[in-house]
DNA sequence: TTAGCCCTGAGA
DNA sequence: TCTCAGGGCTAA
């Protein structure tokens, strides 16, 4: 699924290759739901509009547009942007597709669970509820920041780390490994981690995202880069998707099991 | 704070 | 054929 490091890894792309042209043509293929304004708003607006930057906001990746208004795409589950030469023919999970000018090739947006969204907005209008209430970035917030944050709630730490109204940016797989390198227990509450367990946590988080990004992410379920290759990061996994097999620290099995309707892996030797 | 919903492919 | 995963949102 696509977290941080896997949006930062498109932006980067994105960056290079889209900054500075202007869309030339649009084209949806299905009205679903993953379109958050309607289509019809698409097709009239971005033609003519000039990317002017690429930017992340949490798992958001927003394309900062001239006159003021912005295009935003959020992968969800199975979210795909990818740059192709042309559409699949029949292919039932594209939503959207553009050109631009002076540059083949089309970028496109295809989901098949149809979490993702996209989003469209003006400088007049607000932007979307859920980039507004975006928490603090994963890699920018202070150590500081961080414990003041967390310590305070009640929930269970693992919880806590996905909820992207506190942090912005971690999903399943990272809060997982950053829990391990830390040695925290995902069930642990806050006010029951140690100080210097707490920072352990957050400088584990700013790691593992870091290493993820110079890795071009993790590729689990559909998750590729622009260019349709995949990430190396999930060769570099710990717990994540690793249940009933040894701990690499310790030997212990690495557990699965169920925390807010999510699944967590951990040792529960090496993590208390 | 938590359960349920969306949606589809994969696996039992 | 049925069950299930899961990010983010909504309702209880």
């Amino acid at each position: 699924m696509p977290e941080l490091p896997e949006v930062e890894t498109l932006v980067l792309e994105f960056q290079k290759k889209l900054a500075g042209r202007t869309v030339t043509a649009v084209s949806v293929f299905r009205k679903t739901r993953v379109f958050k304004v309607p289509a019809e708003v698409f097709q009239k607006g971005l033609p003519g509009k000039r990317i002017e930057e690429v930017r992340r906001r949490g798992k958001f990746l927003v394309f900062k547009l001239n006159r003021e208004s912005f295009l935003a795409f959020h992968l969800g589950m199975t979210g795909r942007l990818v740059w192709a030469a042309k559409a699949g023919s029949g292919d039932p999970h594209l939503h959207l597709g553009l050109q631009f000018e002076g540059i083949p090739g089309q970028l496109f947006f295809r989901d098949i669970r149809r979490f993702g969204g996209i989003y469209f907005w003006t400088e007049g209008e607000t932007a979307p509820a859920g980039i507004l209430r975006l928490g603090e970035d994963a890699l920018k917030i202070s150590s500081g920041e961080f414990k003041k944050i967390f310590k305070s709630r009640k929930g269970r730490i693992k919880s806590l780390l996905l909820d992207q109204k506190l942090v912005s940016g971690l999903g399943n797989i990272y809060a997982d490994e950053s829990l391990f390198r830390s040695g925290v227990d995902p069930r642990r509450r806050p006010f029951k981690i140690p100080g210097a367990k707490f920072e352990a946590l957050h400088g584990a988080i700013r790691e593992v995202l870091k290493e993820a990004i110079r890795f071009g992410g993790s590729s689990i379920d559909d998750y590729v880069r622009s260019d349709g290759s995949r990430g190396g990061f999930q060769e570099r996994h710990r717990v994540y998707g690793k249940a009933g097999r040894a701990c690499g620290n310790c030997g212990t099995l690495i557990r699965r099991i169920v925390l807010g309707g999510r699944s967590s892996f951990f040792c529960s030797k090496c993590q208390q």
